[in-house]
RNA sequence: GGUGGGUUGGCCGAGAGGCGAGGCAACGGACUGCAAAUCCGUGUACACGGGUUCGAAUCCCGUACCCACCUCCA
């Protein structure tokens, strides 16, 4: 295994190595589910997709956890605004999700819990810590239970931030809270709060704090201790500082390498709070195809922020277009990977060196077959590398059934075109040629008679 | 105040002491009835100012600007 990976809590890039010999486990960080995605959004789980596949060519098993967040202050008050139940809207934006990851080609996790499923673990885990003295319940009776900062020394260590530089939130409410950088575990149920939205504990009916249900779920799925934890960078802290603390404070080992990917910016800035429509991810599928958007992303690297434009998106669908044409003029088998291909991948997953070497096998496929030579071994080669990356070319033309009725239809025309140019009657070969584009049909002539394909 | 990231050609986007990643666009050529596609060729880019070095986009010092996080953000 010659992956090195970039980890974040040691600022270094090191030698991957699963605890586990031959398998991977991996935790993402998934989406709070309370509005449609946007293509920031996705990029995280675009970036994990490549790394779970990459650890899948590399011939190891992977346990992929990514979670859903279905409960949280921001899905209960955009439900109470549209006067719907909290969990309908969670669903419906899961739902959404889904699909969007479908067109995105990431593929589905091996388990994606919920957080409203698992709120037994959760309570077990804070008793656990209570028990420990690192977590207390609030003095004010609000059945808020806390996580003691002060009781952990190493609070801080994956951010490197000592906790009195911390600025100490000046409009947090400091509620029962020891200590204004305590963080909540366990939040009672308020008044005005749906009943629904909340369950019994020993504390009284209430509802999960944000960082504990990763904690819990990696837990339970992966065990007290697994290989990569990712998720945003915005997530280091304090999602991710929160849970590593709790974790081990519990006595679980948790994470051994963390990954963070960065944004997809607009204007320079981190896309959220003034985004249009338009850059939610359907109305962007509508501009590009998804695997196209797939492209765009896997081109930079997941460390790299992405600074997101129509134009710069054109141009990732024009160099896909140009691989997928490759491919429709050239047959072959997914084949071995290219020593250059492996090579970069396995630097921290070097997605855009790894673009280039595509780019390169697919110019010296397109060399062969200007000069007549067989192309299928670049054509295997850019198929497997397709393959690692999530990006292998769409069905096009339908079902093969329609495919082979247009087909013939085609052919009948394409008879009729080439008579024309025999007689060198070019208008009536072009004629025949706009009528079939006009179908949504493109001709293209090629050494070895006519070609189409349907435009999009 | 603390912590982390960034500034590369017309555009996107890698690289991290010597050899110009790759894509898009542009221009020239080849091929073609035309078109499309494809191939070949064309570029003295690394925020600014110093320094180290035989050699710096890359290392050091300083400056400017941008972005993110600091307790419920992908």
């Amino acid at each position: 295994m010659a992956l090195r990976l970039y980890d974040t809590a040691t600022r270094a890039v090191r030698d991957f190595a699963p605890r586990v010999e031959g398998r991977a486990s991996v935790y993402v960080c998934g989406l709070t589910v309370q509005s449609e995605p946007h293509v920031g959004h996705v990029r995280s789980a675009v970036s994990f997709d490549v790394l779970r596949r990459w650890l899948l060519a590399s011939g190891l098993e992977v346990d992929f956890v990514r979670n859903v967040t279905d409960i949280d202050d921001k899905i209960l008050a955009k439900a109470a605004e549209q006067d719907r139940p909290w969990y309908n809207l969670a669903y419906d934006v899961k739902r959404a999700l889904d699909e969007v990851y479908a067109a995105l080609r990431v593929l589905p996790p091996t388990y994606e819990p919920l957080a409203t499923g698992h709120v037994p673990e959760m309570l077990e885990l804070i008793g656990e810590l209570v028990e420990r003295g690192h977590a207390y319940a609030a003095a004010d009776g609000s059945g808020d239970v806390y996580f003691d900062v002060r009781s952990w020394p190493s609070y801080g260590e994956l951010t490197r931030q000592a906790v009195d530089d911390m600025e100490a939130a000046p409009d947090a409410d400091p509620r029962g809270k020891r200590d204004p950088r305590d963080f909540a575990l366990w939040k009672g149920h308020k008044q005005g709060e749906p009943l629904t939205a909340s369950w019994p504990s020993p504390w009284g009916r209430g509802r999960p704090g944000w960082h504990i249900e990763c904690s819990a779920m990696a837990g339970k799925y992966l065990g007290p201790a697994f290989d990569i934890h990712g998720g945003g960078v915005d997530l280091r802290f304090p999602h991710h500082e929160n849970e590593q603390a709790q974790s081990r404070a519990a006595g679980r080992d948790f994470a051994a390498y963390w990954m963070h990917n960065a944004w997809i910016t607009t204007a320079g800035e981190k896309m959220s709070k003034s985004l249009g429509n338009s850059l939610l991810v359907p109305a962007v599928l509508e501009r590009v195809r998804g695997v196209e958007l797939r492209y765009y992303m896997v081109a930079s690297h997941y460390r790299s922020t992405v600074e997101f434009s129509f134009e710069a998106l054109e141009e990732a669908a024009a160099a896909y277009r140009r691989i997928e044409g490759f491919l429709e003029r050239a047959a072959g088998e997914p084949g071995a990977l290219p020593p250059a291909f492996v090579a970069a991948m396995d630097d921290d997953l070097g997605t855009p060196a790894a673009v280039a070497v595509l780019h390169d096998v697919v110019r010296a496929g397109n060399r062969a077959l200007a000069a007549g030579e067989p192309a299928e071994p670049a054509a295997g080669q850019v198929r497997a590398m397709l393959d690692v990356l999530g990006l292998a070319p769409p069905a096009r033309g339908g079902s093969g059934d329609l495919r082979s009725v247009v087909d013939a239809l085609v052919q009948g025309l394409l008879e009729q075109r080439a008579q024309a140019r025999a007689a060198k009657d070019f208008a009536t070969a072009d004629a025949i040629r706009d009528r079939i584009k006009a179908a949504g049909v493109e001709v293209e002539d090629t050494p070895h008679g006519p070609v189409w394909s349907v435009t999009d």
